[in-house]
DNA sequence: AAATTAATTGAACATACATTCAATCTATAA
DNA sequence: TTATAGATTGAATGTATGTTCAATTAATTT
């Protein structure tokens, strides 16, 4: 007896005006105070249902995480065809995540991973598990010899490895031109790395 | 008459113990009053040589950045020889700078560029001037037909790109023996870039 | 209707914060 | 020696912080 749990679905709310404020300005100048206040209730209330403001960032940083996974949702389904693989490089070298979460707020529990062991396991399993997604599918098609890549493994690894350095940079870069340009000759050498000659996909490709 | 001015001085050592308590506290957790306690001064003395808090900010992010620059001292000479090239190349995929700056605060102050056009300024400049830096260093190895690289801008924010996007991924690796094979082999896809065998240069580098 | 459980409020707390201002101390030049 | 400019202190300010606790309100079951 008794009333309705709303934990769960409040904690959420909760997290999604933390975001909201943290986005516009920035995790270290969000407070309590503020989501309470956005929200239009009592602080009190906000540390009822996060013991410490810790457990508010725990719970903000996965809910971060969790959508930039989200944003990826590589395929794991059985049949993967070669248009798979590319649609999920085009992802990877597009800019659609910026309507999912944050970059600066993604950078900032990155910076906050070099001091905190637990964020820094967050963050290593998410950017392990995406990897080792891409891997799976290039090993697919290798299997249907839709691809004939060496080391998928190595190969899905060395693609992040130009995703995260080339957004690295580019994220400072406020030239749109430079930025597509950049952005679509690092594309091209992922397809390198795959073996597959992207003329032969221009069609599903947007013109850059 | 009156009294020498300290005041580049002070500062100089002001930004010292900021960057020192903020290595070990985080930069969110740093106040003026705990600088003043370690340098058993008045909180007051700092506001003193900087207006403002932000001002202090300022001052540590040109700090890490100069210090960011420093590490990576590459030759302006006109005498460049390929050693000099591949020592770039062998400092850029090392972690000696470590020793120099605090990732953990150079990516906290990156976040911040995301909302702070100033710092983003800042950390373009930099990011550029390394890039330009080893550019021309690549192009006076081809007029001395060290290297036959074709377009040395595009290779060198290439190799940049694989040392951010190493590092990125890297930083989050705790297993030392993974860490060093991974940047190994990015390094060699470096020196792939440059069309240099590194089999050739096997006396200079460390082995792996 | 009564009992129970959770949601929510509101007041209060100690603490830390950046910044201010006036006062004092100290080195240097005239 | 005296005037002066800068170094440094110390007290004070107002504001914001995370968190606590008791009190109240609202939904749900028996």
């Amino acid at each position: 007896m008794g009333r309705k749990s709303l934990k769960g679905a409040r904690q959420l709310e909760i997290i999604k005006i933390f975001y909201k404020v943290a986005k516009k300005e920035g995790y270290e100048n969000t407070s309590i105070a503020k989501i309470a206040k956005v929200m239009d209730i009592n602080p009190s209330l906000i540390i009822h249902y996060f013991e410490t403001k810790e457990d508010l960032t725990y719970g903000l940083i996965d809910y971060i995480l969790e959508r930039y996974l989200l944003i990826y949702t590589i395929k794991d389904k059985e049949g993967v065809t070669l248009s798979d693989l590319q649609k999920t490089i085009e992802m990877l070298f597009s800019k659609k995540w910026n309507l999912l979460f944050d970059d600066g707020l993604f950078y900032t529990f990155y910076a906050l991973a070099f001091r905190e062991k637990k964020i820094k396991e967050k963050y290593k399993s998410i950017l392990d598990s995406l990897r080792f997604a891409l891997a799976s599918m290039i090993e697919r098609c290798n299997e249907k010899e839709f691809t004939k890549v060496e080391d998928p493994k190595t190969a899905a690894d060395l693609i992040f490895v130009l995703v995260d350095g080339a957004y690295f940079y580019l994220s400072l870069e406020s030239d749109k031109k430079a930025y597509a340009e950049r952005l679509h000759y690092y594309k091209n050498k992922a397809y390198q790395i795959l073996g597959i000659d992207p003329l032969l996909l221009a069609d599903l490709i947007p013109a850059p």
